[in-house]
DNA sequence: TTAGGGTTAG
């Protein structure tokens, strides 16, 4: 009787303890309340204290919530429950270590046995912080404790993985799962496009609907962004249509998602009316419109929208600044750029990394790396966002050793590359040509299994095939399931930089039968793989299927294609006529490919010609002025060739000196024109001199070798000069086993005599030489090249 | 629910 009144007490105490911490809106009160249980030696019951610690959490109150735990636990033993609140609220404040040694603590120092809330929480306080080896070591855990198949648990690993990237981890988890609900799905499809997979998310999106699981709008406005992405414009409608099936139409989130999926389609009118649907739009989506009109270059009513939230008072976040840098513009907009930037300084948003990165993206792409690299360096806060950004706008702007040595650094810092910071690494290998690090990156795809990603995938295609190693790029093509347009084109373009057009063509054709549509760039692809072949009939054919079957209207770019497959092939009179009769202003690229042209075939008028129409427009780079000199040299016309030489030292421009570049053993070798630099010089020009003279015993002799009193100076030094390639291949042949390949890269194109040479060297050595040189590869054996002799 | 980083042609 006595024992049931205490108790009835109890209880009422605890529900009106209990009521008040639920009430309590602000720490103080929360204190307040904590004060009363003191007072009340309350501080015993296990559920009031479980409420005030998980309360206490929320407020971040840590210490304090850790203090009631430590003082309850001298007295009374926690049950597990309180013990997953504390997990959970260490964990949601950011201190996975605390979580760690609480749930230690639990499976050491009590009987208790974790449950999925346990591992759930436990997991999820290792998926964000980089400690991913905490993380498998849980998994392990788990997996020994039976949890894995549970979907809380599973939910929070697929989480994890997908935040470390490693999407085979997070599928191998939710394949095991077969009671999915809606939140596995959802965490499954926003991680896909987390990692930027969005074609796969829409396909698990898909399955999802199709197996009839539920999803809501949450899941709707993922897909969305995932569409609005990829730019699909009849997916997104479908989805559209979804959102009007379900009634989400009045969620204002669904509809900014909506609103960014018609921009990035570049429907901003369709964009504009769904915002003006909205009564009384927020701030999320007026940064939706504020970006949507920026990326249709519609900067004049961007700004506007943005000022007029300036207007209302209303505070601007990172989203509005950064939809309003204008960074899908590739070019121009450096003023604007500029004055955000001011506005960003001035308002201190510029410290914070989203708004720092989108800076620096933008002026990577106007090729201002030293203001991006000021930007990254002043960034207190570095994310892998910014890294990405610097390293990509080193690679993109040919910075490659900026690239490669920035991502060395980010690596000493145990920073995880992700699979857009291994693509910008490999494009900088194939631009660098060194294979030996595309290999190793190559490794360490399959080591982070980023080998699902359709970016990384295609530019370790073009790694290979700008490597030399057309076969592997071939075989990493054949093993890519869903290919894009990009990963056909990639493919395309390594047979045409090789001169093996015929499987260039092949190749579009089987991708023309796959299904996927053809761009502007695969034109130019194929053109281009049509021109190094002498595939003449072919080229015309497809530049016709492209404006009349296909409906691109050809650029610039196509047709200085034309003229450069017409010139290559010798048809320079009907190159001549092409530009005569194309509808836009014929520009640098399609004179400069008619100047290439002349080069090969020796046509000193039309070279004078097109070198005037070049010189006009006031294109004169360094390489047509050498150019039309070389013509003028091989012509015998040193004359003409060193005024045209005086002319490019009066305008203060340096030819760009020769170097080819050999890899031995993993080591690159870099030799410039003459260099007696090389540990093994002597012996290099010795193997040298030792093929020279068989060449010579053969009745070949150099181009360059007569006539030299009519030469200045500089010229006859010029070529006197031994060719950095030929020293290449001297070492490559002094380094190698007989019999095996040599690979070179030459960063500029590859001359005459030095092509002669590298023929003659592959017929007496019995060796397989390739070159790279800045426009494609030349293969050499037995004495032939496979371009064909016009390059 | 909004934003920032990546692949192909020259």
């Amino acid at each position: 009787m006595i024992y049931r009144t205490i108790a009835s007490i109890a209880q009422r105490d605890r529900s009106f303890f209990v009521s008040l911490i639920n009430q309590a809106t602000t720490l103080s009160q929360l204190n307040q309340t904590h004060a009363h249980l003191i007072r009340h030696s309350i501080t015993t019951d296990l559920i009031t204290i479980t409420k005030l610690t998980h309360k206490l959490f929320d407020f971040k109150a840590i210490s304090k919530a850790k203090n009631v735990f430590t003082t309850f636990n001298k007295t009374n033993p926690p049950d597990l429950f309180l013990y997953n609140v504390l997990i959970r609220g260490y964990s949601k404040n950011n201190l996975p270590f605390e979580s760690l040694s609480l749930y230690l603590q639990l499976i050491k120092n009590t009987t208790l046995k974790p449950d999925n809330f346990t591992f759930a929480f436990i997991v999820s306080a290792f998926s964000s912080n980089g400690y991913e080896k905490v993380g498998v070591l849980i998994h392990g855990h788990l997996l020994v404790s039976g949890f894995s198949k549970d979907v809380f648990v599973g939910s929070a690993l697929v989480d994890m993985y997908m935040n470390f990237s490693r999407i085979s981890y997070a599928y191998k988890v939710f394949d095991e799962i077969t009671e999915r609900d809606g939140v596995l799905w959802n965490t499954m499809v926003s991680g896909l496009v987390k990692n930027c997979c969005f074609e796969e998310s829409i396909r698990v999106f898909r399955d999802m609907v199709a197996r009839g699981a539920r999803f809501d709008s949450t899941t709707l406005a993922v897909v969305l962004a995932a569409v609005a992405e990829l730019q699909e414009l009849r997916n997104g409608m479908s989805i559209h249509c979804l959102v009007v099936k379900m009634g989400y139409y009045s969620h204002e989130y669904v509809l900014t998602g909506l609103i960014s999926l018609y921009s990035k389609c570049g429907d901003v009118s369709a964009a504009s009316m769904l915002f003006r649907m909205i009564r009384e739009p927020d701030l999320i989506s007026c940064n939706a419109m504020i970006a949507g009109f920026c990326f249709n270059n519609e900067n004049e009513s961007s700004v506007r929208l943005f000022r007029e939230l300036l207007v209302q008072g209303e505070k601007v976040n990172s989203s509005t600044i950064v939809g309003l840098i204008p960074v899908s513009c590739p070019f121009g907009h450096l003023n604007l750029t500029s004055s955000i930037h001011g506005f960003c300084v001035k308002s201190g948003m510029v410290s914070n990394p989203s708004v720092s990165t989108a800076l620096t993206t933008v002026y990577s792409r106007l090729n201002e790396m030293e203001l991006a690299r000021r930007l990254f360096d002043e960034s207190p806060q570095k994310t892998l966002a910014s890294w990405n950004a610097m390293i990509s706008g080193y690679a993109q702007n040919g910075l490659t050793e900026m690239a490669i040595s920035l991502f060395r650094e980010m690596q000493k810092l145990d920073i995880y590359p992700n699979p857009v910071t291994i693509t910008s690494i490999l494009s900088a290998c194939a631009q660098l040509g060194t294979l030996s690090m595309g290999k190793w990156v190559h490794d360490l795809i399959k080591k982070e299994k980023f080998e699902s990603n359709i970016y990384v995938l295609t530019a370790l295609v073009d790694m290979y095939a700008k490597c030399g190693n057309i076969e592997e790029a071939r075989q990493v093509f054949d093993s890519i399931v869903e290919k894009n347009v990009v990963t056909w084109n990639a493919m395309i373009s390594a047979y045409g930089l090789h001169g093996r057009g015929r499987e260039a063509l092949v190749l579009f054709d089987e991708m023309l039968d796959s299904g996927v549509s053809p761009t502007g760039v695969t034109f130019l692809c194929v053109l281009y793989a049509c021109s190094h072949a002498g595939l003449v009939e072919e080229g015309e054919k497809l530049f016709h299927s492209m404006i009349h079957d296909h409906g691109i209207e050809p650029l610039s770019e196509h047709y200085a294609c034309m003229v450069d497959l017409l010139g290559r092939a010798g048809k320079l009179e009907n190159a001549l006529e092409f530009i005569y009769r194309m509808p836009l202003e014929p520009g640098a690229a399609e004179w400069g490919a008619l100047l290439g042209a002349c080069m090969v075939h020796k046509n000193i008028d039309l070279a004078r010609l097109a070198s005037d129409k070049l010189f006009a427009l006031d294109m004169g780079s360094v390489g047509y002025y050498v150019l039309l000199s070389n013509i003028y040299s091989a012509d015998r016309n040193y004359f003409q060739a060193a005024s045209v030489r005086k002319v490019l030292k009066n305008k203060n421009l340096a030819k760009t000196p020769g170097c080819t570049l050999i890899e031995v053993n993993g080591h690159q070798h870099v030799f410039t024109s003459s260099d007696q630099s090389h540990p093994q010089a002597v012996a290099i020009y010795a193997k040298l001199e030792e093929l020279m003279e068989k060449m010579r015993e053969a009745g070949f002799h150099a181009e360059t070798s007569t006539a030299l009193h009519d030469v200045e100076e500089e010229e006859k030094e010029m070529m006197v000069k031994v060719h950095s390639e030929k020293l290449a291949i001297a070492f490559g042949l002094l380094t190698s086993e007989p019999g095996t390949e040599i690979r070179i890269i030459k960063n500029l194109r590859v001359c005459v005599d030095c092509h002669n040479f590298t023929k003659f060297v592959s017929k007496v050595t019995d060796r397989v030489i390739v070159v790279r040189d800045a426009n494609r590869f030349h293969h050499f054996k037995d004495g032939e090249c496979s371009c064909g002799d016009h390059w």
